[in-house]
RNA sequence: GCGCCGAUAGCUCAGCUGGAUAGAGCACCAGGCUUCGAACCUGGGGGUCGGGGGUUCGAAUCCCUCUCGGCGCGCCA
């Protein structure tokens, strides 16, 4: 099954027969070069057709005829083909408009019908190994925001990846031998210490501005507390926690000890617990320190050696990256003789098509991006193919609550994080918020909006509420005694109103979608289209006045219960790919 | 200073890889709805697509330049 962008069978055939017409015009011209690609297009203008073509415009110059002239021969061509094309007709400088023969619509309900919950999927060629890497936070603290919004970003991306019939791992890989982690044992130990009365704790003013002088001791108690050290509470409770399991026994543990392993393990258990609540299950978790255990890490350092990318110089170990056309060269082994956070990074990049993935996509913040053009690089230059490792960057996320901008502090640890704001508007509208903007813009998450139950405001309940009044009717037809059309005994021409075509369009468009969304790494596409869907959706049931679903007209009223199903269906694709439960009633 | 991302209606944002008269949702205004699938429907006002130049049949979209904002430019991750 051929799909994408020409997906759809009456597109499909539209778009071959707009092939077969072009290249009969350039054999005649005896030009026997390749075939351009062909625009065909839905109009923004209704009243521009079903599919517009800009052939003509673009292959005037090439065949040396005026636009409208070409334009007019290929519209004729078109419109040859009785049973597809209903009219063709040119318009403005050399477009060709096609409205499609009425009975190709009402095709499209049985297809949909006998496709169900399926409709959409479709499979584009060979079918790849893809990683996708996400999250990825080291275990120093609750998920922030911006996690949240990778979080649900990586994971919708990896939906739309396996609808496109490829077999798609979820990753998430974390640094678990650095400073940070260091760092993070020792405010453990500190809060401990404190607790215990062994230490004092830094004063306030000192914590929330690295300006000002850091004491050393305060009323004869040393300040355990490291100067960047993790400030958030959740460091106490588990000093508390340590407390209460360990009694005093601690205090001559070193920081980077049972401190750090006990943070790390709780904390992290933490975020799979949070990502749990978001629907979001990883197949494989990776850290650093298993890439040191198998020597991988040693191997890369030496394969790039081996390729003269690496030299000595101040005492520290450097990647030659000048050399790949960056634009300065990296530290990958500090003078203290431990790596930074690069050679790890490369050596897993290097390791994931060592596991057989063809095609690798990391999901990154906008302030990690740096890094990027590196480990590519380095991977590229170590034999794995640069092209298959792709970037999909996304924006950090502001909160707005009443109308203001909520102030945020990772440093400070004064920042709203994803349990809390999960907690305030549920899994379902969090997801639909993170996702409906594109990734590489700023999102800013309207709390106010978010925590509106009023469907026709919050666009997460619009489109589930889209959703659920198909079961209203459905329930509604079942207490008149109507039963549900089966697929192969329906008359869709009875479908004849505009607002029913219209639907009928829409739906048509939703494998379109899909494709486009999974082959551009764009999922936000996917919320866009469930909106518009809804929007011609929501009215058509609202003027029951002029139309009913159920009537006495017991062909009409099937046709409409299919067009009821159809709807369904596709509203079910497209929340299921987002993430987003699909109520039966709200 | 250099790099990446952004700038579209009062606000939050789409705009299908260059197409026709630039769209949606909030907000605002005016009408409508015998509660049925109605926490509703219909219509309307609102724009120098940040500024300027260029490419061409045609630019919000591509190129150059300037302005403003976010992020980064560590032997932190």
């Amino acid at each position: 099954m051929t799909c994408g962008r020409d997906s759809g069978p009456m597109k499909e055939r539209l778009a071959a027969l707009l092939q077969r017409i072009v290249l009969r015009e350039l054999e005649a011209a005896g030009d026997t070069g390749s075939l351009p690609p062909l625009g065909l297009d839905v109009p923004r203008q209704p009243d521009h057709g079903d599919f517009s073509t800009n052939a003509a415009l673009t292959l005037a110059k090439r065949l040396g005829r005026p636009p409208r002239e070409l334009a007019t021969t290929l519209a004729e061509g078109l419109a040859s083909e009785r049973t597809l094309v209903a009219r063709a007709e040119v318009a403005g400088p050399g477009f060709v408009n096609v409205w499609l023969a009425g009975e190709r619509w009402h095709d499209l309900l049985h297809e949909i019908l006998r496709a169900g919950t399926t409709y959409g999927r479709c499979e584009a060629g060979r079918r790849e190994r893809v990683q996708v890497e996400f999250v990825s936070a080291n275990p120093t603290g609750p998920l922030t925001l911006g996690h949240g919004r990778q979080a649900v970003l990586g994971d919708t991306l990896a939906r739309l990846i396996e609808l496109r019939g490829h077999d798609v791992t979820r990753e998430y890989y974390f640094n678990d031998g650095g400073r940070q982690m260091r760092v993070l044992g020792e405010s453990v130990k500190a809060r401990y210490l404190e607790l215990l009365g062994k230490a004092a704790p830094p004063p306030a003013d000192a914590l929330a501005d690295a300006s000002l002088a850091w004491p050393s001791e305060i009323g004869g108690l040393p300040v355990a507390f490291p100067r960047d050290g993790y400030q958030g509470g959740y460091i106490q409770e588990l000093a508390a926690s340590l407390l209460d399991q360990h009694g005093a026994t601690l205090a001559g543990e070193p920081g980077e000890g049972l401190f750090r392993r006990a943070a790390q393990e709780r904390i992290f258990a933490e975020i799979q617990a949070t990502l749990r609540a978001l629907g979001i299950a990883f197949d494989v978790y990776t850290n650093e320190t298993s890439l040191y255990e198998t020597g991988k890490l040693d191997e890369t350092r030496e394969a790039l050696r081996a390729k003269g990318l690496v030299y000595e110089a101040d005492g520290a170990t450097w990647l030659r990256a000048t050399a790949l056309g960056l634009d300065r060269d990296r530290v990958i082994v500090k003078r203290t003789g431990e790596p930074t956070y690069l050679l790890p990074d490369i050596a897993y990049h290097r390791d994931k098509f060592a596991r057989g993935f063809e095609r690798v996509i990391d999901v990154q913040g906008a302030d990690h991006i740096e890094q990027f053009p590196f480990v590519r690089a380095a991977a590229g230059a170590l034999g794995c193919d640069a092209d298959r490792i792709e970037l999909v960057m996304h924006q950090f996320v502001t909160l707005t609550r009443g109308g203001a901008q909520v102030k945020q502090s990772t440093r400070r640890a004064t920042y709203v994080t994803v349990d809390e704001l999960v907690a305030e508007v549920g899994c379902d509208v969090f997801r639909f918020f993170m996702i409906q903007r594109k990734a590489d813009g700023h999102l800013d998450f309207d709390v106010d909006l978010a925590r509106d139950h009023d469907w026709k405001k919050n666009p997460a309940y619009y489109v589930q509420y889209a959703h659920a009044r198909t079961f209203g009717i459905e329930r509604k037809a079942a207490e008149q005694g109507v039963a549900l059309p089966g697929a192969g005994a329906v008359d869709a021409a009875r479908l004849a109103l505009p607002e029913e075509l219209d639907v009928l369009k829409k739906l048509r468009e939703w494998p379109d979608v899909v494709a486009r969304a999974a082959d551009s790494r764009e999922p936000h596409h996917v919320a866009y289209y469930l909106r518009e869907l809804a929007a011609l959706w929501h009215p058509y049931l609202q003027d029951g006045v002029r139309h009913r679903v159920l009537s006495d007209d017991a062909a009409l009223t099937a046709a409409r219960l299919a067009l009821v199903l159809a709807v369904r269906a596709v509203i079910a694709a497209g929340l299921a790919l987002l993430g987003i439960s699909a109520p039966e009633q709200m």
